[in-house]
Order: structure tokens, then sequence, then C-alpha cells
DNA sequence: CTGAAAGCGCTTACAG
DNA sequence: CTGAAAGCGCTTACAG
């Protein structure tokens, strides 16, 4: 690989000019400098940003670490992270952590070691505590995105999870339904938690009864991308509730999009319709190009604005270190469809803009 | 932060030793590992990379440059490359090109900066030659994925690109289809020239005129998250073709899985039935999940395979710096589904494997 | 088993 | 306008 001493050599002047022509960090004498352009286009030299970095502290590299880039919730995050990095110049390394504080660990040391400038981080649980704590430790910083970890102080950007989950489970009240059942992901999530927590005031406003035989936790994956059999585990769970339980829910609450994913392949399986047989929500955006029939009523997030607006935070925080923490709360949309109005494909076909809006 | 020499200090040693301990690369008297631990342990002590890399000339960086990483095709690709990087302690710095040449360069050239140990590519197009010809005069590794550029030799993966589109249009053609339109990708991205070529191949094989009227170029984008109207810049063809046009398709041809997704939207708008008014096969899994109806004919490339097999190719080549270029064509598997196939759904209600196989 | 010296490829700070 | 020296945080190669 050419170095800088190797121009230097070639264009007869010390290492320290080229380094100014190429920074242009102090005047060159004209002639120089195009003796140095030119020693540096015929050996091809680019600079090596390593030993830059070694020398100023910063890799202009960014950590985006989220539970499953093909979760496509995160993969829009990912992509309005990564244009808002490009657009400062910066390069972002992605990691998936699976929901699993271990392996999200394995890699917040791997970017400690790599001298990362920041991360922008959607925590696996509340057992990320120690990890994000050992970032601060090494001054770091990093914004928290979508999801919480209690203790921990820092920039952060979530949906109003409580809110949405609330206005979900009213609608379904509101169209006559008395056995909700939720299939929630982890508690120790924080958006599952929260989610869980809105599902239960609704109940309780409502002068519902809370029925532990209609919850239900169970992943909010699949994260193993080569079998997709019930890995959240919850198909004997839906199977019992739907055929031979005692209580039959006549509508259910899915915590993320794939839950919702899931139950309507098992909904398939069992010949079961959707909203006439059972009514669903969900969170997250389901079907990001609007193909889907039936159309799934859902709580949908600005997934591109998270991932910008966190790495915007960002970098804030890494021009001003010392300014005060900030948080934003992005509010979710909901989209009335027709997995939750059984009368929704006839306005549908009417008048494609008679989409009901709360 | 803490550097090598802080703890050689706390622990009355030198750097050298300490070294020892943490690269465990010679034996060190067992009370002086113990106190060099102890002082990293109280130091909190996390080995700078970037001065590794400085010495080592590895990153353990691999660079993914594709086209863009919110397109489910890439999405699951970035998965599978990212598992398999992970695997073998390396992180992944992903970069969406967005099918610009130009925009792929800058990533290149940063990308050769920070002096990454190799890198997975999509490329862009043909224009993308003098990049790939800058990265392996710099003797980085690469392996090209899913697309070729001609006059480049290297390792690549890529689909069997022509024959599915053969197969895909020759599938319409036994439907009893004369006129078959074709959105195409532009012409310099490998794949879309090679599966235009197996579209005329089955025209021409099976007598049928090639009609310039209904061959359309489009891009294989949208690349603009935000807005979505029209970006491929094809809607008011496939109007002219559907409405007032001279001679109307009665098959649609979709190069890609965007175009498709948009060719959807577009019948719902003119309130056309697929398949009754026109039938539609397309390139790339459009459904994920399998929930679209009706669900799209489709030539599937298995798109984690691609992530995973490129990622391992490279590690391989990483190894054996001079073995023999390796290329590997991988099979789709055309479904044949409802959208091409009117009888489609009865069969399907009755029988869910009765899925028709070539 | 341990350490002093040199160097990876650059830039900062100083001198002229 | 230009350069020699020192150093970023490590490891390699050598010496003892």
């Amino acid at each position: 690989m050419t170095t800088i001493a190797d121009v230097a050599k070639r264009a007869n002047v010390s290492a320290m000019t080229v380094s100014r022509v190429i920074n242009e960090t102090a005047a060159v004498n004209d002639a120089t400098r195009e003796r140095i352009l030119r020693a540096m286009e015929e050996l091809n030299y680019v600079p090596n940003s390593i030993a830059r970095s070694l020398i100023s502290g910063k890799t202009n590299t960014i950590g985006l670490v989220l539970a499953d880039l093909a979760n496509p919730f995160f993969t829009t995050i990912a992509r309005g992270a990564e244009d808002n990095a490009h657009l400062h110049r910066h390069r972002l390394i992605i990691c998936n952590h699976d929901d699993d504080a271990y392996k999200e660990r394995e890699y917040i040391d791997a970017l400690i070691s790599a001298r990362i400038d920041g991360m922008v981080i959607v925590p696996a649980s509340d057992a990320s505590r120690d990890s994000l704590r050992q970032l601060a430790c090494h001054h770091i910083p990093f914004v928290m995105l979508d999801r919480l970890v209690s203790g921990i102080s820092a920039d952060y950007i979530i949906g109003d999870n409580r809110t949405a989950a609330y206005r979900l489970t009213s609608h379904l009240i509101d169209q006559g339904h008395k056995h909700i059942a939720i299939i929630n992901g982890p508690q120790q999530i924080y958006t599952a938690h929260e989610r869980f927590q809105g599902y239960v005031a609704a109940l309780t406003d409502h002068n519902l009864p809370l029925r532990q035989e209609l919850i239900k936790e169970a992943s909010f994956g699949p994260y193993n991308h080569r079998t997709k059999d019930d890995s959240q585990g919850f198909s004997s769970t839906l199977r019992n509730w739907m055929q031979s339980g005692p209580i039959r829910p006549t509508a259910l609450v899915a915590a993320n999009n794939m839950v919702a994913i899931e139950i309507l392949h098992n909904l398939e399986a069992m010949h079961l319709r959707c909203p006439d047989d059972v009514a669903l929500v969900c969170f997250e955006d389901i079907d990001p190009y609007g193909l889907l029939r039936p159309s799934v009523t859902s709580a949908a997030q600005p997934a591109y604005e998270y991932g910008q607006l966190a790495m915007k935070m960002l970098f804030e925080r890494l021009k001003s270190p010392d300014r005060a923490i900030q948080s934003l709360i992005l509010h979710s949309e909901i989209h009335y469809r027709s997995s939750s109005i059984p009368s929704y494909n006839a306005l549908y076909v009417e008048d494609k803009a008679s989409e009901i809006r709360a």
C-alpha cells in the first residue's frame, strides 16, 4: 500500500508538505503542490483513515445496534439512519442482537474496541443496562431508539406505545368486542411492557375484566430465518383459544408486526377469516407497500424518521457533548383497516379515501 | 481513554507484558498476570483496535455495498451477510448506492481509505467498472453479488436471470398470452439486461413478435422513501397500455420486486384485477411473508443464501488470496401463483400444497 | 519471564 | 513556504 512517505519521496518533499496538500491545512507553493498532486495520482495514493483516527480519536463510524435488520420496521430505521449518516460523511456498522442481551454485549464490546464515535441502539432488554453503562463509561455517546432501559439516562427517541395500545384496544371495544386476547412480547422489553400496560388500562377503563387466560407472552422474533415453524411459540395457544378454550376471543392484539404475521398464518391454517371470525390489530407497519388484503389495523410508527432523527440527535450530541439530555416521542398513526372493521371492504371499494381516522 | 501504558504503570510492568497477557502471545508469570488483569479491570481497559489495525493491516471490517437496504431482497441479503460476518468476528459496514455509480464511488473510496479487509458488492451498473478496478488496485478482495460488471474478473455469485426470465415468459405464453409487455430495469444493470434477453428469447422461440410498444425501461427504485409517486416513471406507460394503447397487453413481466409492487398499485388505481384483466409475473420475492392476495408468480432468489454465501466466499478469498477465481450461480425457484393462473385460488382453497412447480 | 527500541501511517506543534 | 521531531496506542523483533 502506498504511504504518504512514498508520495513525499517521489515529489521530493517531506511527508509534512504532502499532508498539507491533502488536508489543505496550510499554504503550499503552487509548483510544489502540482508535483505532489501528480505523485499522488501516479502512485494512486489514498490516505489511511486508520492512521488518522489513531491521532484524532475519531473514526467517523457510528454503530447501529438493533434487534433484526430483516424485520421491516428495523430495516426502514436502518435506511433512515444510513441516509443521515452518509449526509454527515460517517459510516454505519450494523449489528443484530435478536433481542439477546448477551449477543448485544459482544457487539458493544467490539464497537467500543473499534472506537466508534457514537451509537444508535435499540436495546435488547432491561438486561442491556450494564452494556449501556459500559458505553457511557467509555464516553461513547449513544441514543436509545424505540426502547428505553430504566436506570440509564441518555438521549432517546421512542413511540407512544401505551397510548397507541390504549387506542387500539379501545377501538376493538368500540367495535363491541368483550373477549380481547393479547399476544405480547417479552415483558423485559420496554415496548412490550408499555403496550401491555395500555391494553390493561383500556380494558379497565371500559370495565372489562383482565383475563389471564387471554394473555400470552411470545417472542418478538422470529430471528432464525431458516425455519419459520412457530419460533414465537404461540401457535398452540392460539389454536387453543380459537378451537377448544373456555373463552374464545373475538379479537386479538398483536404486540408487533412479526407476531401479527404469524397470527395471520395461523388463522389461515385454521381456516378462520379476519375480521369475520376474529378481529386483529397490531403494532408497527406489517404492510409497508399497502398490498395486504385484509389490510390490518395497526399503530404505525414512522420508522424512517426514527432512524433519521436518532442519527440527527446523535450528531448534535457529538457536536455538543455537554448539552442537556434530549428526548423525543414520536406518535403513532393508527390506521383503521379491514382486519378490525367488518364493513371496511365495502367502504374501501366505494371510496379509497374513506379510511376512518381517529 | 485508558491505554495499555496506564495499565502497565498501575501493574508495575512494561506495556509489553500487558500486551502478552491480553493476546496470550507468550508466557507470563502467574502473579504478574494476576496483577495485570486486576489493573485492567480496575481501569476498565478495552484495547484500541485502531492501533492494532495500524500494525496488522487488518480491520476486521467488511464493506457491504448494495442498491437499497430497504428493498426486502437486499435486506435479506444483508442479514445473511451480517450473520456470517459475525460468525467470523468481523463487522459489517453497510452502504446504499441507489443504483447510482457516482454515489457508489464515494462509498468505495471511503471504504478503501478505511482499509476494510474486503467487500461484498452489488454493483450499481456497468459504470461501476472503474470503482471495482480501484478496489483491485488497492488489493482489497471483493465478491460481486447478484450483478456482474463486464471486464472485471473477481469472485462472484449471481442468479440464473436469463433462464428465469425465459421460464416466466414461457409460462405466460403457455397460459395463452400473446401480448406480453415488460417493464424492465435500466439496461446497464446486469440483471435487467439478462432478464430482458430471456424475455426476448422466450418470445422468439415461441414465434411471437417482439413489440417495441410493449417494452418499457424503468428504474429499479423507488429509492426516495419519502414520496412514492411514480418515481419509477412507468405509470403513464402502463395507463396507456391498459386504457388507450393500440395493443393492450394481457400479461406483464416486472423486472424486479419494486416494479411489481408499483404495478399492483397502478392496477388497483385503474380498477383492474389480476390475473382477470391482466396477468403478472415478477423477479425476486415480493411477498416474503406469503400474505399477499393475489399471490404473485415470481422467480424467487434465495436472498439469505446470497448474503451468507457471498460472505463465505469472501472469507475464503481472504484466507487464500491466490486461489483461483470462483463463481457460483444460484438458481431461482419459480413460484407459480394466482397472479398468472386464473384457477389458482380455487386450487389453493382446496389444497394449500397444490402449488404447481415446474 | 520481562523490557527497551523501533515502527505501523499519519498529524500536531514547533522551528526556521 | 517547508521540514525534523515527537507521538497517537499498540505489536514485532530483539536482547537479556
